[in-house]
DNA sequence: CGTGGAAATTTCAAGCTTGAAAGATATCCG
DNA sequence: CGGATATCTTTCAAGCTTGAAATTTCCACG
């Protein structure tokens, strides 16, 4: 790999600008497994409930007077399908509740039972110290520049 | 929310640093299911393909010579099973071919066959110009300190 | 040499996920 | 009003994924 002559670029290694996108991509990924596969496992140990069961209630949580399937879905970044599946699993557990709109007839609420909010508030408890495990070695300075760079990313495509 | 009196924090909002964590990981989950999907989405309708076999055919391209299945899950993240299945898919369709170790009869040498190396090297190309565009956004600055801090999660973990 | 435990792979059931199609309802506009 | 178009939800087939069990093989140690 020669060097190229007239480039502006500050050494930064032999790598392009575009390999070293893939590879921050590829670490970002990894992170993300690393970091899910363990939230996974401790869900399904200490709390005998699954990643996308967390993930649905967490989501209405944050919108507690309830919303629609296709707002549920876009939050989650899941199809329509799958946010439907979910639903029905924690519906028949009594976690959520469905109720038809009655402005819309298309539309359907969802909002967590009482039962959902109990069970919620105690997984959203583990869960936040299994965070917390997770990502202690970061500095408080790194976790702010983190989630900036992340803020960035995801402006114009949410 | 009243202010903690004897707090050190550099008044950098009114979380804590476990809800700061809390909140930096579900940007990182944003982040990242938001660009598999696009990704998702791309081999999809360019190549046909899916993100497990381009993940599975990518670590195989990695590792010319061939790696065990367990390697491969390790590789990925995934479960064995996972990869069995996957490998299972790609060598039906000729993409990769499974050869018995002759030292230890119990492990099996995954690789990529001729046509899965040829398909792969299409589907890279693609694959790397579409995370170019979705981080294109990022700035070199960004860009290194994103990884430098990635690196560091990772650190320990992998 | 044998035996017991460890490691590699596959198999399987159950749940997750997508993408497309179908059915119901709403909205726009001529 | 009425028809075309769009939106909301569910359903379904196919593929993905996990975790546990079963099978085979290896290795350490008595």
């Amino acid at each position: 790999m020669p060097p190229r002559a007239g480039s502006a670029a500050p050494d930064a290694g032999e790598d392009t600008l575009s390999k070293r996108r893939l590879k921050m991509w590829v670490r970002l990924l990894g992170v993300t497994r690393l970091a899910e596969n363990h939230l996974r496992e401790f869900l399904r140990v200490n709390h005998g409930t699954t990643l996308p069961r967390f993930d649905v209630m967490a989501a209405l949580w944050r919108r507690r007077d309830g919303v629609t399937m296709t707002e549920l879905s876009r939050m989650l970044l899941v199809s329509n399908g799958n946010a439907t599946t979910v639903v029905d699993r924690l519906e028949a557990d009594g976690l959520v509740r469905r109720t038809p709109s009655t402005v819309d007839r298309r539309t359907v609420h969802v909002a967590l039972t009482e039962a959902g909010l109990r069970q919620f508030e105690i997984l959203a408890a583990g869960h936040e110290a299994e965070v917390t495990r997770l990502f202690a070695q970061l500095t408080e300075t790194e976790l702010e520049t983190l989630t900036t760079i992340l803020k960035r990313i995801g402006r114009d495509r949410e």
